[in-house]
Formats: C-alpha cells, structure tokens, sequence
DNA sequence: CGGAGGATTGCAAACCGTTTGCATCCTCAA
DNA sequence: TTGAGGATGCAAACGGTTTGCAATCCTCCG
C-alpha cells in the first residue's frame, strides 16, 4: 500500500474524529468500552483508505487482540453506522471510518497490482437509483461501485 | 430465484446464442470441447441471469460433472471472453455468457431476499471512467456496480 | 484409422476469509 | 461493591474456491 496521493485525496478523509467523539457514539449505542474496541477504532482513525481485518490486526500491535473480536467489532460497529464495509472483489471485507455526516458516502479507484485506493468525491448515484427503485418497484436500495486499474507506478515499461 | 419481469428484460439477453456458435468461440480460443464445456456453455445460454457455480452444477441434471471443473472451466472462459463474472457480495461468484457485442456490458439489481435479479440497461459509465483514468493517471480502468434492494414481492406488509 | 501428446477431468485435500460455541473475563449500572 | 450480561479468546467449523495428482479424453498427425 501507498500513501495516498494529496491533490485527489478527498478533502473529508483528512478530517480525523477524535477518539472521545467516537467512544462517544459507542455508548449511545449501549456497546461497552472495551481496550479492544478503542484499540480499533483507532487504527481506523488514522487511516485514509479502508483496510482489511488482517491489517487492522497488525496495525494494533501491541494492542493485539483475536481476530474473532476484530469480525465481531467490526459487525458491530457496522450495524451501528460507525463504519463502512467495502468489497474490491479479493475475497477479503474493508472497513473505514463513516464520515461524520452519516449519510453521504464515496468510492474507490483501486490499483489492482498494489492495492493503492484512491478516495473519490462523493457518490452522484443517488437520483439514478432512486429514479431505479420506482421503475421497478424494489425498496430499500442501496448500491455498490467500485473502480479497478493499474496506478501510475505499477504501470509496467 | 423468480422469473423476471419482462416488461423490464433488456432485449439483448433474450437472443440466445446458438450453442455451435459457443463452440466454434471455444475452437478459435484453442479450447477442446469437452463435454464438460458444452453442458456447462449450454446450461448458461438458457439462463437470463448470473448463475453461481452451484446453480450451474445443479442446472447441469445428469451431464453433471465436478465442482472443480466448473471452477476451472469459468476462469478458462472467462479469461477468453466467453463468459462475465459478477460479484453481488454474497460470497459465490455469479457467472453470465458474454453479450455478443463483446465489449458492450449492464449492471444489475438485485433483491437482498430472494436474489432475484433486474437486469439493467447497458452501462452508462464508460466516459465518467474514462474521465476518471486519466485525471490519476490509471490505465486498464474497469469498474463494478450493483444495486440492492427489496423487490416488490419481498417487501413485507 | 490408430497412436502420441497435451489438455482436461475427477477426486481429495488444502486454503482463506469468516463465523460460531463455549467458558471466562470485564464493563457498567444499581 | 457487586451482579448481570455483554465482550473476549480460543479452537473448531464453515463455505466458496483452489490445487496436486493420476487417470482420461480430445486432437492432430502420420
């Protein structure tokens, strides 16, 4: 993984909620405050790109804990809005911090040889897939997009 | 898995590529045809929307063959163009025959309850995609989407 | 038409991310 | 401070997928 290049990195990403805010939100969902859970969400505090479960694990270090916890948290988390999963298609979950307005959300460019992942703007889709869910009935909608290719560096000569 | 609306159908997915075709595809892509490869070329030529391996493997009656060899076959497929691969997040791998504009390709949506599957006009990405390669300087650009919801008969009262 | 050579298959075992059961531990409200 | 219930660690199980290997099948060529 690189660092994530500044001019298109999203300005929201930079933003990092602090740690109290977030523990915060974790008691008004009624979830204890467990080290584990702290530990955790810090790791994602501090990033900008969404990371894998095994990459949270190592990123805890000496805060390590079982990996059974971090799915479990992370489902937790989930359900409570705190978190985002992404699926790029590897077989393996990612999970980032919500943005702080709860609502909006963006995608991915991801670099398929090295995994680089560019945060863009927010998502524009919404009208289209409201305009979707009336023409075919469905409620609930919800979607998923994600852009893959070769970054700058791993373009081979 | 209930079958689709036609009002919605998108026309192209009802010309069902004759099956010599598919084989003579296999022959200039210097695949031998096996029986394997027919039933499994078949079973999705019949199909107007994404089968998972198992769905195919059960389509199959009593040309049955092996799961591996499904596995096997739908990279050899896929990486000849025959075949599309699609990922609605559920953990198994949904596969399609290619239209046969081979480079056109649709989205889908597709009911969190029943799996039922809408599937949609052609993409309308291409330009945004392209846009987006060139702003961060990304080639070989694809993208993935999907969209979710609750079709009209899983909606409960 | 028959045989050689390489692709393809079946089978079983391995893989990998993820989930789950269970006993123990810890947090938090009373 | 204490009790109840949520949370954790550990180990086992799970589901989709991949892989090694020996046996088999398609094709091409003589």
């Amino acid at each position: 993984m690189s660092r994530p290049c500044p001019q298109h990195q999203h300005p929201h990403r930079l933003i990092q909620q602090p740690l109290s805010d977030l523990t915060d939100k974790l008691r008004r969902g009624e979830l204890k405050i467990t080290a584990p859970r702290q530990a955790i969400l810090d790791v994602l505090r501090k990033h900008s790109s969404p990371l894998t479960i095994k990459e949270i694990h190592t990123s805890l270090g000496k805060l390590d804990c079982d990996l059974a916890t971090i799915y479990r948290n992370m489902h937790t988390l989930e359900r409570m809005g705190l978190v985002r999963r992404y699926d790029f298609g590897d077989g393996a979950a990612r999970f980032e911090l919500s943005p702080e307005e709860g609502d909006s959300h963006h995608h991915h460019l991801v670099c398929t040889r090295c995994a680089r992942i560019v945060e863009l703007d927010d998502c524009f889709l919404n009208e289209f897939q409201d305009q979707l869910a009336r023409r075919h009935g469905f409620t609930q909608i919800s979607h998923r997009m994600e852009f893959f290719g070769l970054c700058p560096n791993c373009q081979a000569p």
